[in-house]
DNA sequence: TAACCTAACTAACGACTGTTAGGTAACGCT
DNA sequence: AGCGTTACCTAACAGTCGTTAGTTAGGTTA
């Protein structure tokens, strides 16, 4: 009767298996959020899993090993929603229209989507050496689609230090919302549509 | 000879005694600023102005002690640096003049005048809550000042939540600076000229 | 059934943490 | 000359850290 075991599975087929691996990535992202790298125990993170703290060798090679894992799945989660909003808004955009849709996008994943994304920005600085080497691509990878999107907002005769400028004072007030966001007071969108009147004004 | 003995006193009035408790601020601040709280260790403080760890006990009661102390002449500081400036400029300055001042003057004491500043911004977010809740007070106060900057440059028509999120965006971007600023490569001076253009179009 | 793999466990290592108690030189004051 | 204070030291406490070695129960495969 392989056909009553084929149904009887088909239920349930995307975690069979508790994926503990996952649960601790997931877990690491939420304590490195919100005690950082450094204060951030190995044995607390296996207690909040179920596990213990040898456990988790199993899975990770070392605790920089983890939070590599942890913070490369931030930059890639946003950048992914970025760039997926932007193509999924066709080609016949403004560059002005493509900014509104990155800030939108960017805070929908540090304040809503993330936690990967948001343990990211709040404790890479205070991470070991080894980890930033680690993260120098994909980070900067991130940073050129926003290079790009300023220099087509500011058009050919931009001052390309002005240009850089611009491109982090929006990157910092987008990031530093994880320092005052509060859902039950803010909301995410409209953060995103003041910002969004700020900038498009140049 | 009384007068002799004088006037070899008086070249070296202010410090003839090595003040240990304002080097070993001076080397907390920077070393919050550089690992964060969790991760400065009094030992390697110690070190840092030839002494032992137990040494530390003497001048501070505790480690939140001193990181409290070092946060607060943190927040004290880029307070006293925008009112000083912002008194400078005399009574009859336009609101946009005065955040333009303000914009100046945080970031001079930011970047350029004091590490107690940086180490605020950077280490705040990771400090024990008693260390939060004792600094509460003090932030209140500089935030307040901003408020009424940005109240003053929105005019009497403002929408309220409209004045907060402008207020949070341009104090993300100034502070966001602390993870970017290279001084070989950046200006202080220039990073406020281009941010005051951006904000003040509004 | 025997062999192997998976996913966890226990127990311990050495190093480091903030903190405290007690000791000790050097100094100013009487 | 002696006393008290200042500013440090040494040594240790109890606890935590990341990490490793060795073990074990349960499932899969040969």
């Amino acid at each position: 009767m392989p056909s009553a075991i084929g149904a009887s599975v088909a239920p349930d087929t995307q975690k069979r298996v508790p994926d503990s691996r996952r649960e601790i990535l997931d877990a690491a992202a939420k304590l490195f959020l919100e005690k950082g790298y450094g204060d951030t125990s190995l044995r607390e993170l296996a207690a909040r899993v179920g596990m213990k703290a040898g456990s988790l060798y199993y899975h990770f090679t070392s605790k920089e090993q983890l939070a590599i894992e942890v913070l490369r799945i931030g930059v890639d989660t946003v950048a992914q929603t970025v760039r997926a909003r932007i193509e999924e808004a066709g080609p016949v955009t403004t560059p002005a229209e493509r900014v509104s849709i990155a800030i939108h996008a960017h805070l929908e994943a540090l304040l809503l989507k993330s936690e990967y994304t948001s343990a990211h920005i709040r404790c890479f600085p205070y991470t070991p050496l080894a980890v930033q080497e680690e993260l120098r691509a994909v980070r900067r990878a991130y940073e050129d689609i926003w290079a790009r999107l300023i220099d087509d907002l500011l058009g050919p005769d931009r001052v390309e230090a002005e240009a850089r400028y611009l491109r982090l004072a929006v990157l910092g007030a987008l990031n530093w919302s994880l320092e005052w966001f509060d859902p039950k007071r803010d909301d995410a969108g409209d953060y995103a549509k003041a910002l969004e009147q700020v900038i498009l004004r140049a």
